[in-house]
DNA sequence: TCTGGGGTCCTAGGACCC
DNA sequence: TCTGGGGTCCTAGGACCC
């Protein structure tokens, strides 16, 4: 049976996060800055309008942002990750074929339809997500993944769509892929815009008409899959269930610059017990543990550095204290005195499955710490991150990065409750925040 | 002074095998 | 003087995504 895509994606995910907890927010520019309130990451339409972009240094447009008094927020990832859950629950309880395919975005595939019943079908997943979550959502139609992010962008940008836009097969679907710039299609990025531009290829349509043979040659085989989706023929698969990770990463930068061994073990010893803990998570054992430093690449005036180090592990495991074990010798064999270090980051690579115990004829045996571990997240998970935590993590953290201004986390942590108040008979008012007792 | 973090896929080239 | 062909695996680097 033929079947189309849908791409639902949130509009400005963690700005209208943010809104749902903070009505007041609403029709004001909002951003929300990456990690270490380094950059832009997010921002409401109004902030766009102000010419705030994706990416950009907070530091280089604070001044403009204080000038319009746009709220600015440290991105708040436990609001978001709960928020993202929700919507996501939702749509898999709309429809049956789900592809969650980021935090903010989730394709569908559904049988192909009319235009009328794509739309009705669209608005009710709008409406839904909204009434439910209080997130507001756009919907694109089309016969390829690609084409249904094309139908997607268009839905966002025009508001006379409503929300929802249908790009469909046998239909003038040039047309639309003359109004948009090649630089717009999923898939191709900078590098690949500039190439194309020097041929002349400057619109969907013309990457679509393109020679495949150039296309083979300078964009690989990727550049031709997409070429084909503008094309109509479909070639990215909807992947449903959760796809097996390849690699689990935790990586930040410090708050300031660090020189010190010291303050660097901690820091990587914490990324380490995080990322095993998301290997638990998972169900997952780590083969190889990569572990990589670098100064500030900005900081042109400063020496620079930068070097990793990627060592197999005698067996695969996801015990904290042996990883970080493996993690601080990587680290002792890297670091070099004299600089200003930036970001210390470690990935876990390798990953089986944990019920697969491979054992190793020349390593000795370690004690099976699973029993520990599993204790150690628990009480993590009931009490909070970093409640129990190996030493060698530290505890004052002076490298931690900055999160000045981070919105409560309303929604996973019972002391940041959004507080609720009725205000029936007068100077009555009921405070509903509640914290259970611990 | 201050510039994020976590992923995936593809290719070319080297090393190695028979 | 003459020096194959076919294949795999691994790695580093590039490009892209949100």
């Amino acid at each position: 049976m033929p079947a189309i895509f849908a791409l639902i994606d949130c509009n400005n995910f963690y700005v209208s996060c943010e809104r749902v907890f903070n009505p007041e927010l609403a029709g004001k520019p909002v951003v929300v800055l990456s990690n270490n309130d380094g950059c832009i990451i997010a921002r409401s339409n109004e902030a766009k309008e102000l010419g705030i972009t994706m990416g950009e240094p907070y530091f280089r447009c604070k001044p403009l942002l204080e000038r319009h008094q746009v709220r600015t927020f440290s991105s708040n990832y436990a609001l978001y990750g709960d928020m993202s859950q929700r919507v996501m629950e939702i749509l898999s309880r709309l429809e049956p074929q789900v592809e969650i395919y980021s935090i903010d975005e989730a394709f569908i595939r559904l049988p192909l339809a009319g235009e009328e019943t794509l739309r009705r079908t669209g608005e009710n997943i709008r409406n839904t997500i909204r009434q439910q979550t209080g997130i507001p959502v756009s919907i694109g139609f089309g016969p390829t993944k690609t084409l249904a992010k094309i139908a997607n962008r268009l839905a966002k940008k025009i508001p006379e769509h409503g929300g929802v836009f249908a790009i469909l097969p046998g239909s003038d679907i040039d047309a639309v892929l003359k109004n948009i710039e090649a630089g717009e299609v999923w898939g191709i990025g900078g590098r690949s815009t500039r190439k194309l531009a020097g041929q002349g290829i400057r619109t969907a349509y013309d990457l679509s008409r393109a020679n495949e043979t150039w296309i083979r040659k300078h964009l690989s085989i990727t550049g031709i899959r997409t070429m084909h989706e503008l094309q109509g023929l479909s070639c990215f698969s909807l992947e449903e269930g959760p796809v097996p990770k390849q690699s689990i990463a935790c990586s930040r930068s410090f708050g300031a610059l660090a020189s010190d061994l010291h303050e660097m073990r901690e820091a990587a010893s914490s990324y380490v017990s995080r990322a095993a803990e998301k290997l638990r998570g998972q169900q997952l054992k780590a083969g190889c543990l990569t572990l990589y430093l670098t100064t500030n690449r900005f900081r042109t005036d400063l020496p620079q550095y930068a070097n990793s180090r990627t060592i197999a592990l005698p067996c695969p495991t996801s015990d904290t204290a042996e990883l970080i074990e493996q993690a601080v010798r990587c680290l002792k064999e890297l670091f070099r005195p004299g600089y200003a270090y930036q970001k210390v980051g470690v990935v876990l690579t390798d990953l089986i499955p944990a019920h697969i115990h491979q054992g190793n004829l020349f390593a000795t045996p370690r004690r099976n710490r699973d029993n520990l571990s599993q204790a150690l997240d628990r009480i993590n998970q009931r009490w909070g991150t970093d409640t129990l935590q190996y030493a060698s993590a530290g505890l004052s953290k002076p490298w931690h990065h900055k999160q000045a201004m981070k919105s409560p986390s309303y929604t996973t942590n019972w002391r940041e409750l959004p507080v609720a108040q009725a205000c029936l008979p007068p100077r009555l008012t009921v405070n509903a925040h509640t914290v259970p007792e611990t």
